[in-house]
DNA sequence: TAGATTGTTAATCGATTAACAATC
DNA sequence: TAGATTGTTAATCGATTAACAATC
């Protein structure tokens, strides 16, 4: 297996073309902790370190660091800002995505008004909404604009990702629109689940319910357990 | 392998007695297309009907529900509203867990005014915070107290389960009080992840900002895909 | 150099799919 | 009964873990 050495003498090994999926889920969970870690000013980490850190095998994380190059050096580690870095490229952090929220009540509020976007570089350009009472009105500093005027701006600017908050109903036909409008990619907080498969529109789902149902399952589990 | 007859002749399978975390994962998916199905007055599903719908081999929607005994029945298929009921038991779906929120701010208000809680039968209690401006009012109909009053409200309450909204700085602190006061499941907003092993507490995790970045990861990755 | 720790292969484990006999 | 569809076993596939040679 040939190595190519960097610019700065730092390894760049060969990426794998397919990475598991797997792996990928686990990403975003890496990048939380490494950042947590930087914040503390630390400079290098060992995967065995890693491992009691995150409760999983320094064998997994070794395998799964590997799968996209040569992040480590033996003998000494990872370097924890590389790392996080090189991370947070793969996950497309950082890459000023521009995203709208559909759906100005409360998640849409919630949702705008944390930190979640710009931390993660996506810009919040606008959200959208039926209501006449909020419609003109800013949420956390951005505008609030009629669904109606939905396909002028996204034909005047480029919109990256749709937050779609709106109640179950509408979920639907809003995700069609933004499909049709040529948005790439939803986030979707609907219970609704969506196919819009051949639009080449990308759906993330988030069901908060099914997490919430998983917490009772094991509340059930526990006390079955117990009563045995 | 023995099997008994149920009271109305319904076959009652045994139980697997570890059933694969892969399997509960995707039983509240199930519940939900269940749900929808019920809905539109559906009686019967056969597994390759329910697999066309969700997007899964019939295989693996037969081996999913054989965990648990036998639900379906041969050369007719599955009783829908039978498999939601238990499906939904199994989950621990209208135990009437009894659930307080913990921070009163945009994600907390959202959550206690949707339906979240109330369509998986758990009640929602109070809420609670440090803001004196919110304190002593009522989001959803559900009343505001001061976070000094926690420990007195679970002394006098059946509390199961803390839905943790506060900001990141005081979720530590507020969930090691939730354990030490006994409530056995938390459901955790804050990105910090909760080690709370030992003290019988279950914490229950949910990170947007993942699911955002698995987002961000996709469009990336088809870029990157459409680029070449 | 000696010690530490990665990168990587091979072994194990678990989850998914295919196939078909059992049975409604 | 004949047709349909499950329950269940066996085969395949993928993901995790263990082990250790490579190398910093």
């Amino acid at each position: 297996m040939d190595k190519i050495k960097g610019t700065f003498g730092r390894r760049v090994g060969k990426k794998k073309d397919n990475v598991s999926p797997a792996v990928i889920r686990r990403l975003p969970r890496y990048h939380r902790f490494l950042g947590e870690l930087l914040k503390q000013d630390k400079l290098r980490i060992s995967s065995s370190e890693l491992s009691c850190l995150m409760g999983v095998t320094a064998s997994q994380i070794r395998q799964d660091l590997n799968c996209f190059g040569e992040f480590g050096q033996q003998g000494y580690g990872y370097n924890i800002r590389y790392l996080h870095k090189k991370i947070g490229e793969l996950l497309g952090v950082n890459r000023e995505y521009n995203a709208v929220i559909l759906g100005a009540g409360n998640l849409g509020k919630a949702l705008i008004s944390s930190h979640m976007f710009e931390r993660r570089g996506v810009n919040r350009l606008a959200m959208f909404d039926i209501n006449p009472e909020i419609i003109g009105k800013t949420v956390a500093g951005i505008p609030v604009y009629s669904m109606d005027d939905l396909p002028r701006f996204c034909a005047e600017h480029q919109v990256d990702i749709g937050v779609l908050t709106t109640p179950k109903d509408a979920a639907v036909a809003v995700a069609k629109t933004l499909a049709e409008l040529g948005v790439p990619g939803i986030w979707n907080f609907s219970s609704n689940e969506l196919s819009l498969e051949g639009t080449g529109t990308i759906v993330e789902n988030v069901h908060m319910g099914d997490s919430l149902m998983l917490l009772t399952y094991r509340l059930k589990a526990e006390k079955d357990e117990a009563d045995k």
